[in-house]
DNA sequence: TGATAAATTGACCACCCGGTCAATAGTGCT
DNA sequence: AGCACTATTGACCGGGTGGTCAATTTATCA
């Protein structure tokens, strides 16, 4: 008998994309909870045996959609912060923003399920998950301050997990709303430059 | 016959608070579509015909609750807010943060309620709701700070829009992130008094 | 081609949901 | 006590859920 998981991974690539896509556009559109095996079944156009040979609970199919999620945005990351690297921190900051808005305009569905994710309760393995998120977020976001603070341009006395939570607490926010925005409403009030001297105004120089 | 939502409160009040009580809890612990109504009416010791007597559907209960807990929160906002006017803009906004975290102590349920529906996405009406809180919270942070600003406490030329938003962000995460650790782990390892500073200091002078 | 093995199907299961309503219990008045 | 009216009950409904598995189709190879 073949593993398990790896009868998906046997199928033709045809069909595993239209399973794949089926599956990110239900979990995308509802919660865990709500997002209903049937309507993949349905949308991918295979039989509901089939999807449960595939993947042998909801669970393990959600698992495995949220970690491709997560591997595409670790990809985006992984990217700016090595192409960044000789950057001053401001810039930097901008870039990462800029990576974040692009990765939103091109796995619109993708963003939604991680902000599903973090922000949502009902995910089976929530708790570790986001525990690993968070750890994810301390390190790299704890990289880039260092970075800065090692050359003097953040103050070397700061509390690094304080400031990585900040940052962490506006980035998120703000890319969880442009994304609501980009969902919604026309783009064309949304002036993103402005929103990005805002954020690294903050973090340099505060509000005063 | 009396009004529809009105058999509620002709009941006794011994009756209401224990109905209110297993609403509450439900709806804390549950998304909303995952909130079983047969969990109430057990927890309440009542019979489903009685539940559905009084409140005529689910998501009119659940408006019920909804309603009821933003008029505690807003309670100890304005509370705070009234109370602090004459304060200097990093003292005021270390109170703002004490009352959330008073708040959370006194009414855990309630604050759970409102995390779920300020982060989470199913409960009905949500678009409307969350547009509220926002046009809520931009008056509120909006007029803190314009009275720094009018003081020349915080750079007069700032982009109030921009920067309601990041005060927003950070107490709401913030806030979050307390009620979650008081909700598992032992409090021991928190200092408060520390992430107060942090926040004050963020706003005020930046990370540089 | 025909036998064997593997992949796919969809009717079916037990369970739970929000919501209904005829039947019953309780109350107050004459 | 007997009547009228209201409050409360819980069995029941249609519908949707995740998950199963005997039956059928498809692929493989002598």
């Amino acid at each position: 008998m073949i593993s398990n998981t790896n009868k998906f991974k046997q199928l033709a690539e045809e069909k595993q994309s239209r399973i794949m896509n089926a599956c990110i556009s239900e979990f995308a559109e509802n919660d865990y909870e709500t997002a209903s095996m049937n309507t993949v079944v349905n949308q991918a156009g295979i039989s509901k045996g089939s999807l449960f040979n595939y993947f042998q609970s909801k669970s393990i199919l959600y698992n495995h959609i949220y970690k491709l999620a997560l591997r595409e945005v670790k990809t985006y990351l992984r990217k700016v912060r090595d192409e960044t690297a000789q950057l001053p921190f401001n810039e930097r900051l901008s870039k990462i923003v800029d990576s974040g808005v692009q990765f939103i305009g091109e796995h619109p569905r993708l963003a939604r399920i991680y902000f599903r994710l973090v922000y949502s309760g009902d995910s089976p393995n929530r708790e570790k998950i986001v525990t690993e998120l968070q750890a994810m977020s301390e390190e790299y976001l704890g990289n880039i301050i260092q970075d800065a603070m090692d050359r003097n341009e953040l103050d070397p006395n700061l509390d690094k997990t304080q400031s990585v939570f900040f940052l962490d607490a506006v980035l998120n926010r703000f890319l969880k709303e442009y994304h609501e925005v980009m969902n919604k409403r026309s783009q064309d009030t949304f002036d993103k430059e402005e929103w990005v001297k805002g954020i690294t105004k903050l973090f340099t120089k505060g509000l005063s």
